[in-house]
DNA sequence: CACATAAAAGCAAATAATTTGCTTTAGTGA
DNA sequence: TCACTAAAGCAAATTATTTGCTTTTATGTG
């Protein structure tokens, strides 16, 4: 037995979500996603409906269940030299991507979501992950590192909030927030 | 003319807007809210489903629309003798009350409500009104305030964040944000 | 105070999406 | 290879949604 969830993701049904995924990624740049319908989509899959119904239940669990791949980085946080200097990088290339038109879907795909209380929190740890990195590598090198769940609620909280809530944050504003972690770690930490 | 949008509000949309809400409202009590549909909604409005589809599109924004008024908070800020002890009260009732499954499904509602973009940013209003409110009250008593920029930031984002992405937030975490702001306002302000 | 106006509601027929019972296919382990 | 079973396909039945047209009812003008 390898890596094997508990049902049985055979290789037909490894196929046809990722025949179902690509389908939503083509039509969601042909039109507008509302436009999109679980016909049109298992058609495009060349699957037929009743197996996304049955699978993904509606279009918003589909919908949260792609963004969730996508969402998982392709490439470790980039070393920049030091750890205050990585977090800044980090956080420019989140608020970035997270604020792109594609980005904020995503968010709000996953949010939505839900189908097993899960989704919403799995795409946390994923950010969790990448800060835990920065600080194991900080811890590498011998500096300080804030703790995790600081930078998440005072630098990935507001950057998220203000999408979220459509009042553009300026790069200054968290980078403030960073440079404010680090104040504290130098003075008391 | 008195208050008036640009349409033409009339008394009969306004009962009509009363009756889907209530109906809404009494539904979601009766039975778990992915039960809800259209039709159902109409008929215990005693309207006919075609009028909730041209008001409304679907389900979403009916939802956002409903947890937009319920949102409005129903009395002032409880005033609680100082700045700091307000802010403090506020986060308090603040957190408990978007905890709570209602509040979650509020905030939720209201976020992924795309028509128009603007339910998200009145919901922020709401929100920042009531901050407003707390600044002003310090500064007719002569207190300082924190910028409520930075109260969003990094007190009501986080527990927003926190909230969506399934992590609770303990009552100590957000409390020590409250006293860190206005450590900095004694410290450097 | 009637009356013309137009925005929103009702109605019903047409279309489209969703659910469901049953059959077939294809991975899995013996 | 074979029996087993989870997941997919198919098609009929059900529901939801859209749409063209008619009716109602606030509004404000003469």
């Amino acid at each position: 037995m390898t890596a094997k969830t508990q049902t049985r993701p055979g290789g037909r049904s490894a196929r046809v979500q990722a025949s179902v995924h690509a389908a939503v990624e083509k039509l969601q740049q042909a039109m507008p996603r509302e436009a999109l319908t679980i016909p049109a989509i298992a058609e495009e899959a060349g699957v037929t409906p009743s197996t996304i119904y049955r699978r993904w239940g509606d279009l918003r669990e589909l919908f949260a269940d792609v963004a969730l791949q996508r969402l998982r980085p392709d490439s470790p946080p980039k070393d920049t030299g030091s750890a205050r200097t990585d977090l800044e990088a980090w956080s420019e290339q989140y608020a970035e991507e997270m604020a792109s038109e594609p980005g904020r879907k995503m968010i709000q795909d996953v949010l939505v979501s839900q189908g097993e209380r899960g989704k919403a929190s799995a795409c946390c740890s994923i950010t969790r992950a990448q800060l835990d990195l920065l600080a194991a590598r900080a811890r590498d090198r011998g500096e300080a590192f804030p703790n995790v769940d600081d930078v998440l609620d005072q630098v990935v909280a507001p950057i998220i909030y203000r999408i979220l809530y459509d009042q553009p944050l300026e790069e200054s504003r968290w980078r403030g927030f960073v440079q404010r972690l680090f104040d504290d770690l130098a003075n008391k930490g």
